[in-house]
Parts: C-alpha cells; structure tokens; sequence
DNA sequence: CTTACCATGTCAACAAGGCTGACGTAGTTT
DNA sequence: AAACTACGTCAGCCTTGTTGACATGGTAAG
C-alpha cells in the first residue's frame, strides 16, 4: 500500500490503515509495558492491581484512600481487598490524618519499598531500552500523543501531580 | 533531584522521574484508548475480550483459530469461550479450510462486521483526535517507542513478518 | 448538641475473563 | 496402523472488577 503523502502538515496520513496501526501498536505494547511486573508478581499473592496500587503510594506517600480511588478507577469494594492484604502482609501502613481524622494516610514501609523498588526497575528497563532505541526526538511524541489520548479527566490527573518541566 | 540537563541528544534525561511519567502516561493513555469501545460493548453480552477477537477477525480475514489465538496471546479455552458467543450470535462464521479440513477459517458476518464498524469507528475517532492534537512528527515518535516497547515475538507479529495464514 | 453528611471498611453475591488439566474427535502425516 | 495436529469441551479455580446494603467514627452545620 503506498501510503505516502504523510507530508509535514499532516492531515492526509491519517488514513483508517494509518489508525488501524497505531491501535495495533496500543495494545501489543501494552502487553510489553505489564509483561515483567506481572511475571515478577506471578507466584506471589499478588497481581497487577497491587502494583497499581503500590505504584501510586510510591509516588504521593500519604494520599488517602479516596485520592488513590480516584486514580485506580476502582470501586472502593475493590480497591479494599487489594489493600488489606497489603496491610496484613506489612508492605502499606495507613495513618491517621492530622487535620481530619477520619482519613487514612497511606505510606510504603521499608518492605513495601523493596517490592515497588523490584517492579518499577523491571517496568522501567523496558521504558529506558525504548526511549533509548527511539531517540529524544520520538520520546517526545510519544509522550504528546498518549496525553492527547487520555480521557480529559484523566490528563488533569496526569498533568495535576507532575511537579516540573513540559 | 534537580534533573536538568535533557540536551537534546539524550541519555541524560532518562531520569527515573522522566521514565515514571512515561509509565503512568502508557497507563492512563490506555484507560482512554479502550474507554469508547467498552462503553459500546456494555450493556450487550460482549466485552473487551470479543472486542479483541473481532478487531484481528476483521484485520485478517480467514485466519484460524490458532493464529488468533497467538495474536491474543491467550489460552484457546478462554478464547473458546468467547468464539462460541460470537458463533452463536451469527457475529462471526468459521468455514472449514480447503486445503487442511481441521482448520476452521474464521470470517465476520455482515452482522459481525456491523459491530465491528462501530467500535472501531469509535477507537479510531479517538486516535485520530489524538494524532490531529499531537502532529504527524510526534506520531511518528509515539509509534517508534511503542514498537521498541513490544515483546520481540509480540514485534514480528506487528509488523507482519509472519503470516504464513494462507 | 443534635443532625446530617463524609471517609472508610465490610459482608455478600455476582460476572468477566484469565488459567490448568484432562479428554474427545476429526483430519493429516509418516 | 500409529502418531501427531487442529480444535472443541468439561470442570474447576483465581483475580479483579461490579452492585447493594450496612456499620462506625469524625466533621460540620443547624
């Protein structure tokens, strides 16, 4: 198929073959984005969604449990069998807010940092052998069209917590 | 953790937060992704899984059960289990294959490739917004760190090295 | 200070969609 | 005839999602 005409202004590259490609290209490399944590969390009792979980209390220690809800997209029914057993295994701890009482604080301990240690490495080499076979130029793009991508509540989220940088 | 210094032919700024970002965009740019065809399939019998089938059904029309099933990377009892629905459904036909009498070749219906429209009419609005927002230079780069992302075996199959389906 | 929300946990039941293991049945190959 | 292949199927289990109802203690508003 000679799909040129992919010129620098680009409207006429987005042919449905075009598109076809980049929803392909969606979900193999997602299958790659989740392969070595998932094969990491095999047989341990956990899956992918206590890795979600641990992700995010990694990445804003002492979020509440209704913050973290809103980022996994969960109910809380759901999230709570998640968390509990991460709290009977030692790998979260939850305190008492300070100025309302009623919230729990949700921080990694030392063991909980091990296990997120052990999973964002893994995913991360990955990241870093893409964007290093890519080049800057691509990871840019990248980066641009998966936030274009993002339902806009999402991408508020997304954008909300980055603390620097475009 | 003043991470500065990205030059512009970059190792530097693959930073543990540069490569963090990319993971939650991955995560949060596929919530979006497959937002619109679950919203379709909910409410009919049919969910993501059948989404998958049909979209790879419709990519490679006549293609057996067991390139399916490789494509999708699952078990054939748990694509079964979804097949038989479609089979039921008149979604879908399997012919019996000319030249090797066990393969079912498997084919969309009319009715099959009216659902078909649908979804992926509704994932492709949404990338092709995406793509119109990011431009066609940072469609490039999204495409070229996806592909560096996917599995090598997963990679082939992307990019069509392999079908050997006739 | 009572009343009404709010944050969170929990019990129960259910569904989708993964998995393993074992077995069956045609059709193909040797 | 034997062995291998493509596919289907039964049975059971797991994770992770859902809804609905209910409990508890903290906060805020009357």
């Amino acid at each position: 198929m000679a799909d040129n005409a992919s010129g620098s202004e680009g409207l006429l590259f987005l042919t449905d073959e075009q598109l076809r490609k980049g929803i392909e290209a969606m979900f193999f490399a997602y299958r790659g984005f989740t392969a070595d944590p998932d094969r990491i969390l095999e047989g341990m009792d956990y899956g992918r969604a206590h890795h979600r979980a641990i992700h995010f209390i990694h990445r804003s220690p002492g979020l509440t449990v209704s913050s973290l809800l809103t980022f996994l997209g969960v109910t809380k029914q759901s999230l709570n069998r998640v968390l509990r057993t991460l709290f009977e295994d030692g790998l979260v701890e939850a305190r008492v807010g300070k100025t309302d009482k009623r919230e729990r604080r949700l921080h990694l301990t030392d063991k909980g940092a091990v296990l997120e240690r052990a999973l964002s490495d893994a995913q991360r080499a990955r990241m870093r052998a893409a964007y290093r076979a890519a080049g800057p130029q691509a990871v840019q793009g990248f980066r641009t069209v998966l936030e274009a991508m993002m339902d806009p509540e999402l991408r508020r989220q997304y954008l909300g917590l980055r603390e620097d940088m475009a």
